[in-house]
DNA sequence: GTGAACAATAAGTCAGACTTTTATGTCACA
DNA sequence: TGTGACATAAAAGTCTGACTTATTGTTCAC
């Protein structure tokens, strides 16, 4: 699960990143290249390299003359994953995790629709078995086995909508899964009704019934926004 | 529009970006860094800053004693703004458009259904303007100046949910619109009813009719997958 | 006060030497 | 013939120091 620190270089990234999302430096701060390699005690060429790693993910800009200044966060790659996963480490968690749960709920009824229409007959089998999965976990406290079947589950639909944009999103589906699961819920047993829409999703797809598809993953989708509070009263 | 080439590394980066997103290096493919670092004229510190940035956008893999791995499209940070302008930029560009308006038929309405909610008055009075800006440029081929103010419409929309990955897709919705524009249509003055259909978006909007909101939204998305056949028979 | 020349600064670039990891080939031994 | 340990080499990784270049801020003349 954890990444590879493999390389000097990383291990700066996986120090200085985390600390810039999470607010430790203001947008508009100032660092200099060469301090910050004597800081993390690497040469200036690993410096550098780790910097305009950071320049590609817009968490900063480096000027001459000027140094390397921290940008606002309506600047930021969002939708890298290192970010993402920096974000959740963070203090950022909570926003991170709202965002996301939003983003989700918009994308995967629509991939649930794609996926009626293209899924393969493969596709459709391992749906159903996550499903049934999710329902052998759903009592008893295995909330464990429960989550990876979930994660499983919606893994799939994002693959089977035949569109790389979609199925990018699985990694960051897991992560709020899994974030969700260790944080708040973990001791109750999941909702059975959501066990349900799940099994029924699975139905849909497998009938080709694109509509249905994308309506019950709607239902779904909620599901998890109310959780959040997201839906102000 | 065009971005600033300023740096050696950035030269190489254009030149190499685009050539690893067009297929011209097939996954499994092994460059190594000192070869590279001849062919473009650079040093290999230089050669190695382009490199690791290739690598963050998870384009190529860095091993020792193998070299830098392209990697299969699967890995791709196909959300990264640079990979997504290579990729418009080149062959893919069909696939691309399909894949970006997809995601977009998600989006967009969901990030309209939270502008009437969360829309500030200046918003609301910004969306308003940019609708009748389309009105007023709908007739007499002014495709620009209509353009200009599409773009601003859906921005204002991604802006006002509230959702910041919703408002960073802003510049992918430009690139597609503008593509559409440039491409296809050029000549036709646009379809009156997706005119009257963003009045209608902004009209929701102010009286803050979520639904409403959404749903007309979602109309317009409809008109966009239509437009690219992305709805199979 | 305006503008032009200048100096200081930090990033950018390069070249070369060295280290570390690791895929692969070799050879002895079972 | 197969299997293990071992040696070899190839490529990335790292460090250092010198140099170049762009840019900012200051100073000075007018």
């Amino acid at each position: 699960m954890t990444d590879r620190a493999r390389g000097l270089h990383s291990r700066v990234l996986e120090s200085l990143g985390p600390a810039i999302t999470a607010g430790e430096y203001p947008a508009g701060s100032v660092l200099r290249t060469d301090e910050l390699a004597q800081r993390f005690e690497v040469s200036r060429s690993v410096m550098r390299e780790a910097v305009r790693v950071l320049e590609s993910m817009r968490l900063v800009a480096s000027r001459r003359r000027v140094g390397v200044t921290v940008l606002p966060i309506e600047q930021w790659n969002v939708y890298d994953p290192q970010v993402i996963r920096w974000r959740l480490a963070g203090a950022e968690r909570p926003r991170q995790l709202r965002s996301l749960t939003v983003l989700r709920s918009a994308i995967e009824p629509v991939a649930a629709g794609l996926a009626a229409r293209y899924a393969t007959a493969a596709q459709c089998a391992e749906l159903t078995e996550c499903a049934l999965g999710m329902v052998a976990h759903s009592r008893g406290h295995q909330l464990e086995g429960y989550l990876r079947h979930d994660v499983a589950f919606h893994r799939v639909i994002l693959n089977a909508s035949g569109n790389e944009m979609f199925a990018r999103l699985g990694d960051v589906v897991a992560e709020v899964l899994t974030g969700r699961t260790a944080h708040q819920v973990m001791f109750e047993d999941p909702d059975p009704p959501a066990v349900t829409l799940h099994l029924k999703v699975a139905e849909a797809v497998r009938e080709g019934d694109v509509a249905r598809a994308e309506a019950l993953t709607r239902e779904i989708a909620l599901g998890a926004l109310e959780e959040l509070d997201i839906l102000a009263p």
